[in-house]
DNA sequence: AACGTTTGCGCAAACGTTTGCGCGGCTCTT
DNA sequence: AAGAGCCGCGCAAACGTTTGCGCAAACGTT
């Protein structure tokens, strides 16, 4: 039972010009001498003006003169004053917070991307609301309403294995502006994006050039749409140069660490004879994954093997060795996300739209070259 | 003088252009056929009956007939109503979400935390406001004021490098109760943890188990509480066989994994002669960046040095070689913060106290035997 | 039949803001 | 000297809930 602290708050009641009844509370809400929650007409009573020009001071939205107004200003900091951003919400009918549904905030892309979205909502005055669904429907309608309970201004959703029906029910009685996330064709809705495909293709022409021609993947499940879209990339290299990828060396998996282990695992049980000389995952997570499964067989990479991630997660430049990998701008996504989710809040909904951020190949020490063309000289 | 912003609310989809001047709003606030901003005295109307009993049926605060009961939640769900959190929260002087400010979301340690912050927090009925602090003071004083503006519940906090005067300033005025985690000796506020002390004791034992006797340790920087902690921990178990940490192969450095690298080179550099046989990471970033360090000099973890981590992130199973480590319960502290947070709130303010975790030691494959004890047997 | 008691529900105030409307007093013009 | 305009400010009504108080009708008891 801790008492509270002495009143940090003087109250000196009445006194003024109130006329209104002779019954006054001295106390709000039964909370004694409780905390800050001092109010405008506080602020208003001390200053000795009314709550309107408090309110305009404090908002700058009408001229007041410099004496009010300093006394006002005065006040406020005698008092301790903060704006309730709950009344205004109530009143303004916006909260400026958004709302961020992620289905794992603790993989390390889907965190950078969130400190861009948070960074960039941070900067434009609004806060963000992390739910974690973990791809549970359940989990996700729950938060939904929440969040629209809560009257967010905007949501921003990126979640890997989210079906489409999820967009459409949203999109039908869509409460606020929404943006996507690292996903594909949703309907109606804005995306933000690397360019996966320029990215598949980037990884797929690199392995060409290193004079690699048998390759494998390690892909996610077929319903992730982005590596979908990072195997077409790659397949369209590849065939530029008339190269074809055995479909048995493309292996779905989830896309995580020790999906990455198992997938690589089982593709090396799978190629005893003709062994692929390079293997292209779709995520570094899986990368990392793969990595120590070809370690713990005794295979050196690159000499036995070269492998090439997707994402360049800050871990990927110091793993053993250090990962060649195909960079997604991660907090760039985050940022330009929340960027046109503000602006979509601020100056109303504009068309859906697409942004694909160019992604970059990032050369490190896990490609090796193919031994008939050690020869050949490209990209210092 | 600052032009009171224009309206800019257009919020109504582009269907209609309304012409000034032809004012008729068929609908409150001008927002034109939009969303689902029904409220409780539409379904009032509808179920005809009082916003009252609309409210208590909500709420179920009080009886309420059968047949009116039927018919108000069919109205509800006719219309599609959601009671505003946001009005709940002025009403009740309670928001129902909490701020979180953390040094930064991305690292894969805190992350863990977060989720089960988030997940605790969600369970409870509490939304999470996520804010990265990156440690900058203002950037904190700035989020620390909008958290307060939003009335927020209640506050988790873990930031590295914060120096006290924070928690100071933070509980003389305290605006809400308070929790921090992974921190250390901050005053009169309930601190969540793991048992760093134990943590770095059996780190030490380990390695003396295993027959090491020169050490290295690279910690974290001087003002990083918990990484002194398991420092002290580290020799306090040294000390009970009586062997001694030479200072010099103590190196202080940013708890990244680039921290790990370099001070890993470092140490390497120094230890030309006599080198340590086993180094001791306070966390597992470290360790990451100490692995890929040595390999990039050649030396073979555990053949020619033992390396120890911290933490157990995820990553930390799939290095190579896959890392011996000391598991904090991440996800575990995360949620026994949240719960003793949220019980805070809703029970009153209870004694600060501190709740240790118990870490775990475990054994992979980056950790060997001296050789001079190699005829000795423990645990397989 | 008269009177308590229970049942079922509504009135209206309050939570902390913002903002349209309007009202005095001052200054300027003629 | 009298209107016109401007300057500085306040009133009060919202915003969407919750909830203390109280009222009418139905019920149960003598």
């Amino acid at each position: 039972m801790p008492k509270p602290k002495p009143p940090a708050r003087p109250r000196s009641l009445s006194g003024a010009k109130t006329t209104g009844g002779d019954l006054k509370r001295s106390r709000r809400k039964g909370r004694g001498a409780n905390h800050s929650s001092v109010t405008i007409k506080d602020v208003a009573r001390i200053a000795g003006v009314s709550v309107t020009t408090v309110s305009h001071v404090v908002n700058g939205t009408r001229h007041v003169a410099p004496r009010t107004s300093e006394r006002v200003r005065a006040a406020i900091s005698d008092l301790g004053f903060r704006p309730s951003a709950v009344a205004r919400a109530l009143k303004a009918d916006r909260s400026r917070s958004i709302g961020m549904l992620v289905t794992s905030s603790t993989n390390p892309f889907f965190a950078e991307v969130i400190r861009g979205v948070e960074e960039a909502c941070f900067a434009r005055g609004y806060s963000l609301i992390l739910c974690n669904t973990g791809d549970v429907s359940e989990r996700l309608e729950s938060y939904l309403a929440t969040l629209v309970a809560k009257r967010i201004d905007g949501l921003a959703v990126m979640t890997t294995n989210m079906d489409h029906s999820f967009f459409y029910r949203l999109s039908e009685r869509r409460p606020v502006p929404v943006v996507a996330i690292d996903t594909l064709d949703v309907p109606d809705t804005t995306i933000v994006n690397d360019d996966s495909e320029a990215g598949g293709k980037l990884a797929g022409r690199y392995l060409l050039d290193r004079g690699f021609r048998r390759f494998a993947v390690l892909a996610g499940l077929a319903e992730h749409p982005r590596s979908r879209q990072r195997l077409d990339g790659f397949r369209a290299a590849l065939a530029e140069r008339g190269v074809a990828l055995n479909p048995e060396r493309v292996l779905a998996t989830d896309l995580t660490v020790g999906g990455g282990f198992a997938a690589m695992q089982e593709l090396l049980d799978r190629s005893a004879v003709n062994p692929p000389e390079a293997v292209f995952c779709m995520n570094d997570l899986l990368a990392v994954g793969g990595l120590c499964a070809l370690s713990q067989r005794g295979l050196r990479v690159p000499e036995d093997l070269s492998v090439i991630g997707y994402d360049d997660i800050e871990l990927a430049a110091y793993t053993v060795p250090p990962l060649t990998t195909i960079r997604q701008p991660a907090a760039e996504i985050g940022r330009r996300a929340a960027e046109i989710l503000v602006e979509q809040i601020e100056n109303g909904l504009t068309a859906a739209r697409t942004l694909a951020l160019p992604p970059l190949l990032v050369e490190r020490q896990s490609v090796g070259r193919a031994p008939a063309l050690g020869n050949q000289r490209k990209s210092a």
